[in-house]
DNA sequence: ACAATAATATACAGAACTGTATATAATATT
DNA sequence: AATATTATATACAGTTCTGTATATTATTGT
């Protein structure tokens, strides 16, 4: 891939976080990648696709991340489980945490049609079956439930978080992890 | 107050929560009050004094909406706590339900400087609050864990509606609001 | 060296947006 | 009935936005 197109995204990705996406111009952007407009379209058909792109980035390079470090730090499904709010933690805490891209774009798509609305929903949807497969793996009953369960903890501490930065919930939401849980593995 | 103002407060409330904040023009919304721009402009200062009030007003409704629902269901402040997530769960079913504002609105405007955004945090914190006040009520010791632990459920399961209606995660966010609570309350 | 590709510079069309100016009509008030 | 208030109609200034057209400059491959 391109270096230009990378600049481009990550660049894109940044602003998108840091101001908003309705209020990030694509004039703004290529100023800040140190490009121009001609370039952008070259790569992105429209504003759209591009945000498109930046949300599919966003979400594959969570998913990884977060994968990596629970394969790497566990073996047992059950312990993996345990252990996400742990790396959640770390994720959000971190000091380029900028919140969680479909989150927001939900919120400024907010019409159940629209493509960047269908995209965020759809990434929200991947990462709540994620968390099912590993409480399923971890041979729990309610699986489904308590993954929607540890979803909404999830989305709920990156939403206080995105609010307030340094607001502490995410180690409540941790807590509260480990009590549903423990709740579902007896 | 004025007929004409009150239109333009629930319109523009309407059209925010289903078109995005950004993405809603102030012709749009006086075209669809039956006004002009020239009386919006008499009532609100700019288009962000209009946001702040839609914000405040949609803020007051739901707090008076659900205190008022809690009062007259239940005396015992423990009791109260208990049914707090059969009224949201009510609250967020309802036909007419768009979402909640501040949540939505702190995604459009991420600037923690910005004033849309602080008044989103506010009202954030204030709604944490009132949950907090419920546990300290209910003689619960760590009251401002619990409180946290169920604003984030709360916005949680908000966002995860907001992203799909009908999602059902409002249930489930009671039943894990159940197991908090008792947890907590023994 | 030459040709093809990639990137830049710049200008601009066309639309949408906030906010204002100005003049007119409808409604209350006294 | 005369006067003040309130709302409308309409136009527009000034900005910002997406996307494109056109011409020029670097860079790469052969």
């Amino acid at each position: 891939m391109s270096l230009l197109k990378d600049k481009i995204l990550s660049v894109a990705t940044d602003l998108f976080q840091t101001r908003g996406i309705n209020s990030t111009g694509v004039d703004t952007i290529v100023a800040v990648a140190g490009t121009t407009k001609m370039t952008l379209y070259k790569y992105f058909n429209s504003k759209e696709e591009l945000i498109l792109e930046v949300l599919n980035k966003g979400h594959q390079d969570f998913q990884s991340w977060l994968n990596e470090k629970l394969s790497s730090n566990s073996k047992k499904p059950s312990e993996k489980l345990q252990k996400l709010f742990e790396f959640i933690e770390e994720w959000v805490t971190a000091p380029e945490f900028r919140g969680m891209a479909f989150i927001k774009a939900s919120a400024e798509f907010p019409n159940e049609e629209n493509a960047i609305h269908k995209l965020s929903s759809e990434q929200s949807r991947e990462f709540k079956q994620y968390i099912q497969d590993l409480a399923t793996q971890a041979d729990i009953k309610d699986a489904e439930g308590l993954s929607l369960q540890l979803s909404l903890l999830f989305e709920g501490a990156v939403q206080a978080e995105q609010m307030k930065r340094g607001s502490g919930a995410i180690k409540y939401a941790k807590k509260a992890a480990k009590i549903l849980i423990d709740g579902a593995l007896k």
